[in-house]
RNA sequence: GCGCCUGUAGCUCAAUUGGAUAGAGUGUUGGAUUCCGAUUCCAAAGGCUGGGGGUUCGAUUCCCUUCAGGCGCGCCA
């Protein structure tokens, strides 16, 4: 709302001392509070056209400004050739205004105008259980459907269900070797590349308890029915642990179907039709080489199945037919290579590939006193997901998910995260909230409301200024959050805004302040920040303790 | 060998997409609070942004090169 007031200020200074119309305008808020409230470098950005020197130009622009002394206090110029704006603390009393009118819709925008958004994320193969890196991939997909929903998107939250190909054959077999050995056969050869987790024992041990030795003998049938109870048996762990994480998602898509409804047939000759794919040692080839990239692949083996690229393709394809104006997905960095190979695809079949937006997390390290872990001390075996949740919980393991960008690598520190004190950023946020619910709380008991129709112009202490920007700032930062699908930049703000509360909370008595007038503002500053500080929990996915 | 990602304070990470004196947390040292929750606040110390070149008013950011680590490179998904 600031930059909706000075972008015209500044436009007509500009047009009057003759600065071309396409020189771009830009304000940010300086790092430094020194600099002001807003700062410009349309001085420097001129300088060649206009061929004078940035702060001769700065000098122009302020001369030529006319601007409403109620809300800027000063217009100055610094280094280079900065522009800096320092708003009055009445303009602060009046954005304040502003934002206590959002009510609970503080944080919200409508930057996607509704426009539909499908977010792929986890999408992992019923074949065993969730390890950290699903953990990762769960948290940003989920909280990046949120930041979505917060900025005006229609938001669908989509799991790709891989249940069809070699994987699952090598469950069944997997499974059909333990259940061997426990009926007593200790020397039945395993299959080499089969799933060798104990959760398989665990599988086989339940299905020798419920049906004994039926399914000894290892026919087709047989193997069919290990698969189908490995499946079943892998994906109602999966998701219960996503249940742990407050995690739902909507649609559920079925790779069996894009076969068993002929989408993978009708793919292929629509290759065939474009001539892009050719027989070659009784595969079939697409030229992808044709479509920028090294080599042709087999999307068709000799054995007669596709191989992944293709109903990878076909599951864009429909999603581009649902109409989606945004695909995003999210992979971990393992599956990087087949992301060029299934794009070039679906654009040699006419589609826009600039609406898929990849996203691609790097690995999770999990660390304590500096020394990597790799096997949970608890149970001896590698670590799950669900070991991290049991030993600190779901807020925690969100959060540390998130507070690191996207495409890094993510050291989880385990002792910090045991830590239930100040060291532990989720704590510190929590706590922010926390404070503010039972300082109303005690404000109630001795019949002091929020009062709705506080004055705000008494609010002029450095801390509560600097509060109320963090108020005003918070619905860009859900923004660029959203936009950037970093929650890493949502989480850093929010870390920022509980310490400006904190500050504020520890400079400026509240409940005893000293006049009623100047109580009830600060009282309503605080109830505002503690809906700051809810939604931003929300969108993270976090609780909000009310005591902790 | 080739492709992608990463390299910033002792440690874990930021840096508004090319801006001002590179910032936080943690750790270390020292302080604050008679009163709304001490799970809080303040301060100090800590840096050749892996190394070397280049582009320009200006580079952690862009380009080249080199070193180190991670992930990939299948008729597996």
């Amino acid at each position: 709302m600031q930059k909706k007031y000075i972008t015209p200020v500044f436009r007509n200074a500009l047009n009057k001392i003759g600065v071309p119309e396409e020189t771009e305008l830009h304000f940010e808020a300086p790092k430094n509070p020194d600099h002001g409230d807003f700062s410009c470098n349309v001085a420097m950005r001129s300088a060649k056209a206009m061929k004078k020197p940035p702060r001769a130009i700065a000098e122009e622009i302020i001369a030529a400004l006319d601007y409403d002394a109620k809300l800027i206090e000063n217009v100055s110029i610094a280094g280079p050739g900065f522009i800096n704006i320092k708003f009055t603390d009445g303009f602060y009393a009046e954005v304040l205004k502003t934002m206590d009118a959002l009510g609970d819709q503080l944080g919200r925008s409508n930057l996607g105008e509704g426009r539909k958004v499908n977010v792929e994320y986890i999408s992992c193969n019923p074949t065993g259980l969730l390890h950290l890196g699903h953990g990762r991939n769960a948290s940003i997909g989920d909280t990046v459907s949120n930041l979505y929903e917060w900025t005006g998107w229609d938001v669908t939250r989509e799991y790709y269900f891989n249940n069809a190909g070699n994987q699952m054959n090598n469950l069944a077999k997997s499974v059909y070797a333990r259940y061997m050995e426990a009926l007593g056969n200790a020397d039945f050869p395993f299959p080499e590349d089969g799933y060798r987790g104990e959760y398989i024992k665990q599988i086989a041990a339940e299905i020798k308890e419920e049906f004994g030795d039926k399914y000894k003998s290892g026919t087709e049938d047989d193997i069919t029915f290990f698969r189908k109870a490995g499946e079943k048996w892998c994906f109602r762990e999966i998701k219960k642990t996503l249940t742990r994480m407050n995690i739902e998602q909507d649609v559920f898509f079925n790779e069996d179907s894009l076969y068993t409804d002929g989408k993978i047939d009708a793919i292929i000759q629509d290759f065939k039709k474009l001539d892009l794919a050719y027989e070659k040692d009784e595969a079939l080839w697409l030229k992808l080489s044709e479509m920028g990239l090294e080599e042709d692949r087999v999307i068709v083996k000799s054995s007669g199945e596709p191989t992944y690229r293709l109903p990878d393709m076909a599951y864009h394809r429909e999603k581009f037919e649902l109409g989606y104006d945004l695909m995003v997905e999210l992979f971990g960095a393992d599956h990087i290579a087949t992301v060029p190979d299934v794009q070039a695809g679906i654009k040699a079949l006419g589609y826009d590939t600039n609406k898929v937006r990849t996203l691609i997390h790097q690995f999770v390290t999990l660390s304590e006193n500096g020394e990597q872990v790799k096997m949970s001390k608890r149970t001896g075996k590698n670590y799950t997901l669900d070991d991290l949740l049991d030993e600190v919980g779901p807020d925690v393991v969100r959060f540390f998910f998130l507070m690191r960008s996207v495409n890094t690598h993510l050291e989880f520190d385990l002792g910090l995260a045991r830590e239930q004190s100040d060291k532990n950023p989720v704590f510190y946020l929590q706590y922010a909230h926390a404070r503010i619910c039972s300082m109303i709380a005690k404000a109630e008991d001795l019949e002091i409301k929020v009062n709705d129709n506080a004055d705000f112009t008494l609010l002029n202490h450095k801390a509560e200024i600097s509060l109320i920007k963090y108020i005003m700032n918070f619905g860009e930062a859900v923004k660029s959050s959203s936009t950037k699908c970093e929650p890493q930049v949502l989480t850093d703000f929010l870390r920022e805004a509980a310490a400006a509360f904190h500050v504020f909370y520890h400079e400026c008595r509240i409940i005893s302040a000293d006049s009623e007038e100047l109580r009830d503002a600060r009282l309503k500053l605080a109830s505002i920040a503690r809906i700051m500080m809810k939604n931003g929990l929300v969108i993270l996915g976090i609780t909000t303790p009310e005591h902790m």
